[in-house]
DNA sequence: GGCTTCACG
DNA sequence: ACGTACGTGAAGCCT
């Protein structure tokens, strides 16, 4: 058995077995947000093959960079004809080369040189040297390497295990011409996989002959007058080409490369980083095959000191066309950096704080047609008029960036009104996957390289080098997303109602609304006080003081010490959450004075003080919107939620009064009325549902009338709670069970009540069943607006993860296009009070619901356009309706 | 960082 | 036999 010591170099052409893999395996082969991994997969099995069948001593792995080769101007079309790219293997190649870093093996490539130039190179160097090599490939342009007796080439045919190893016998045998010659050959009959046409009338068989008696080109054309005259004529005419096509077979043997045969010893492998590389990419089975595999030591040692990460020597990868960083430190310098970018901007902001609340730091910039050349508009240049300037390129050419709405805010805060969102790689991946962190640069593209920068940069640690990586990263991402989202049917979405999004967010958020301080600080007090009163009086209760906060506790004493009868149970314990006081609310006084303390604590830590310490200077709360999270396609609030402000409670409602208009302006607030309902109307086409909101009904009142059988005026006030808690049931897919827990019914009551709404409503059933049977069929819901929802869980062989995908699948298109309408109608609203000329803003939206300040005069106007948006936001079979009311609080505006 | 609870639509 | 209504964010406890 070979031994690493006296092993060959392995020479790989990892194009070649990229490609094999990706088409020989399946491209259901995939992580479980759907990445593509089939050829990473493929790859890494030949490559554990080859080292176990070979034994190599050293090994290396050559790419073919991007960018095309010296051949392509020495041939008209060079490998023309090829299949296009299929999209899922490009970024397959950064996850291989993830694999191979972490391996410790040196991934080579050289700009303008084929990856076979490279392993030639190093072939006719370790032969020098009297040693063995393999090298692998599916490129027959290998085969001349042959030539030495030291060199074999191990030709990949298709797939992932048809292989032969040719020695220089093999090749004669396969080629009819011995390896050195085998470029001619290639010359004279032409190479199809190259798009090389050959010498007319000259195949295969009469090349070798040919070659075989001439011995080469210039011996053929020597004797050309003793062949056949047809061949003859044909030779003489195509001379030119086929002197130029031996050129472009023959293999470059003399790339200057800074690593050389010594630097390819295996060995230095990093387990850790193996881990984590194989995790991210979910193939968990790799990481086994590979740690059992290093274990043996054919890859020589791991790295030394375990775990730190040492760098492989690509040498060569950083040899790429050098990235430029510039630091714009004048007007005039930005003024020309953007004059460069005429087909576009990429930018990437950073600021020293929280993004979009605290000052640029700078901001990286890159034309879209040159991405690795990279300027950075520091942030003082940017508040001396820089920011104006950059703000007029944007909108002359376009933008391009990753999560922009924090620093259009950020300008916006400076005058400065940026407009010319091209894509925004956050949210067209989020449309895209939704399921994703879609702001997460580094996740969505985990193994991208960035381009080169500079190496002092890298040592430098100014964040320059960040900066030209974040650059790389979304230049990467606005090619990928832009196809996808065409792909995906998603484009329009994303134009009319995502993009214009941004900035509408980008506006509210930087407007912020207002806050009456005084107000907000006394019912943070009064709260404080009877958290305070009511807590002591748990204590009395319970006998002894503890701390009611922890659910650990509150089990003890409720549960051992008070003896009451525990009921449901979490993971860690019995429950003590509100549902199950209430039903013990009977057995102790103790349960009451909890119940009243939790909602007092509650409300005094999450809306007391929190809130209060939220208020900027200017006395308003500028929270941040999210627009990449909310699976539906709804958008979220943080810092603070503003989407979740009581209302339901007396106590809590109080909260409301301490949001405030401007001072002097008053606050409308509108809402759509029951707009999941209409929704479903509109989805399901029921006659019943279209005609009762045609009819501008009391649609719970026209519910209860149908479930239970009586005219509309008969309908008690229980049975219109019951239809309504039927109704919003429904949209989440709920089951009999879970009705019967919120009516206070028996199972059977409430499957009845079910039934019966169904009988009335036949349509909706057909369309909660269709809609499931629809996302398993595409493995996605989509709605009427184009938004989709992944939902692979449907096909998951657990039963409960099974079933409750199903309800999200009823659910999305419900949700999801209340969440698309209500979007839409706030860009149509935001659009309708500027191009009115209006200084009244938007300053809040919770889901169906709008708050929008405005000066006294602007009162009717403003009106006007908020009616118009959200109710001809589209045209339903149901027409929408709004609540709309004005005051000097949300909560008196709110009727 | 996971868990529980609870505020909203 | 299982669990049981969708979607969020935040606070506080505990490991």
């Amino acid at each position: 058995m070979t031994t690493p010591e006296d092993g060959p170099l392995l020479l790989i052409d990892g194009m070649s077995l990229a490609f094999r893999a990706y088409f020989a395996l399946p491209a259901d082969l995939a992580t479980s947000q759907g990445v593509v991994t089939n050829a990473v997969h493929g790859f890494c099995s030949m490559l554990m093959t080859l080292v176990k069948d070979h034994r190599p001593r050293r090994l290396a792995v050559a790419f073919d960079l991007a960018g095309g080769t010296f051949r392509d101007s020495m041939v008209p079309d060079y490998k023309g004809g090829r299949a296009e790219i299929p999209v899922d293997l490009p970024p397959q190649f950064d996850m291989i080369w993830s694999v191979l870093d972490a391996l410790h093996i040196p991934v080579l490539g050289v700009p303008q040189m084929e990856a076979d130039d490279v392993l030639a190179t190093l072939a006719t160097e370790s032969v020098a040297r009297g040693e063995d090599v393999i090298v692998v490939t599916g490129d027959r342009d290998a085969f001349q390497l042959v030539a030495d007796p030291h060199v074999k080439v191990l030709y990949n045919r298709r797939g992932v295990s048809d292989y032969s190893l040719y020695d220089e016998a093999g090749i004669n045998e396969r080629t009819g011409v011995e390896p050195a010659r085998y470029p001619m050959l290639a010359a004279l009959r032409g190479d199809p996989s190259d798009n090389l046409p050959g010498v007319p009338g000259v195949g295969e068989k009469t090349a070798a002959k040919l070659l075989n008696t001439y011995g080469d080109l210039d011996g053929i054309f020597a004797h050309v007058d003793e062949l056949t005259p047809k061949l003859r004529e044909n030779l003489i005419a195509n001379e030119a080409l086929a002197r130029n096509n031996l050129a472009v077979m023959t293999l470059v043997r003399t790339v200057p490369l800074e690593v050389h045969v010594d630097d390819l010893a295996v060995g230095g492998w990093n387990l850790a980083q193996l881990e984590q590389v194989f995790s991210t990419l979910e193939m968990q089975g790799q990481l086994k095959r590979w740690q059992a595999l290093l274990a043996t030591g054919v890859l020589g040692p791991s790295v030394a000191g375990g775990d730190t990460t040492a760098p492989v020597p690509d040498v060569e990868m950083s040899a790429a066309p050098e990235g430029t960083i510039d630091e714009l430190s004048t007007i005039p310098a930005l003024a020309r950096f953007l004059d460069s970018c005429d087909q576009g901007i990429l930018l990437v902001p950073s600021f020293e704080g929280d993004a979009g609340r605290s000052p640029l730091t700078s901001v990286a910039l890159a034309s879209v047609s040159a991405p690795s050349a990279v300027g950075i508009a520091p942030g003082i240049l940017l508040r001396e008029g820089g920011l104006s300037a950059l703000a007029e390129a944007c909108r002359a050419v376009g933008f391009c960036g990753h999560d922009v709405k924090a620093f259009l805010r950020s300008a916006l805060l400076d005058g400065i009104v940026v407009d010319g969102l091209n894509l925004d790689t956050a949210v067209a991946a989020y449309l895209v996957d939704a399921s994703k962190d879609a702001t997460d640069l580094d996740a969505l593209v985990p193994f991208a390289r960035a381009e080169a920068a500079p190496a002092d940069l890298f040592s430098a640690g100014n964040g320059h080098q960040w900066a030209s990586r974040r650059i790389a990263q979304v230049s990467v991402l606005v090619a990928r997303l832009t196809e996808a989202l065409n792909e995906l049917q998603l484009m329009e979405l994303y134009r009319t109602i995502e993009a214009p999004l941004v900035s509408v967010l980008a506006r509210m958020e930087a407007v912020g609304i207002g806050v009456d301080r005084a107000a907000l600080t006394e019912i943070a007090a009064s709260l404080t006080a009877d958290a305070a009163a009511l807590e002591a009086q748990v204590h009395e209760l319970a006998g002894h003081p503890f701390n009611v906060n922890s659910t650990q506790q509150l089990r003890t004493v409720l549960y051992d010490e008070l003896g009451l009868t525990p009921g449901r149970k979490t993971k860690t314990g019995y429950s003590t959450d509100a549902a199950t006081l209430e039903s013990l609310r009977e057995d102790h006084a103790i349960v009451d004075t909890l119940l009243r303390y939790r909602e007092a604590e509650k409300l005094r830590s999450t809306y007391g003080d929190a809130l209060l310490a939220e208020v900027g200077p200017d006395d308003r709360i500028h929270a941040t919107f999210r627009q990449t999270v909310a699976r539906t396609g709804r958008l979220s609030s943080e810092h603070p939620n503003l989407h979740n402000i009581p209302v339901r409670s007396e106590g809590g409602r109080r909260f409301r009064t301490a949001f405030v208009p401007r001072p002097g302006w008053k606050l409308l607030v509108a809402d759509y009325d029951q707009i999941e309902l209409r929704v479903i109307a509109h989805l399901s086409g029921d006659a019943g549902l279209i005609a009762a909101f045609s009819a501008g009904q009391d649609i719970h009142r026209a519910v209860a009338a149908g479930v239970y059988g009586v005219s509309p005026d008969e309908v008690t006030h229980a049975q219109r709670e019951r239809a309504k808690m039927v109704s919003y049931g429904l949209a989440y897919g709920m089951e009999a069970f879970g009705l019967s827990r919120r009516l206070g019914s028996s199972v059977d009551e409430a499957k009845e009540i079910m039934d019966r709404y169904f009988a009335a409503f036949p349509s909706v059933q057909s369309y909660m069943d269709g809609a499931v049977a629809e996302a398993r069929r595409q493995g996605f819901t989509r709605t009427a607006m184009g938004r989709i929802r992944p939902l692979p869980e449907l096909n998951d062989p657990n039963f409960r993860i099974r079933q409750a995908a199903e309800r999200q699948a009823m659910n999305a298109g419900i949700q999801g296009l209340a969440a698309d309408l209500f979007k839409l109608a706030l860009v149509r609203l935001d659009h309708g009070l500027s191009d009115a000329g209006l200084a009244a803003r938007l300053v809040l939206q919770v889901h169906d619901e709008v708050l929008v300040e405005a000066p006294l005069d602007e009162m009717a106007a403003t009106e006007a356009i908020v009616r118009d948006a959200l109710i001809h936001v589209a045209d339903l079979h149901v027409p929408l309706e709004i609540s709309l009311g004005w005051g000097d609080t949300w909560g008196s505006a709110k009727s």
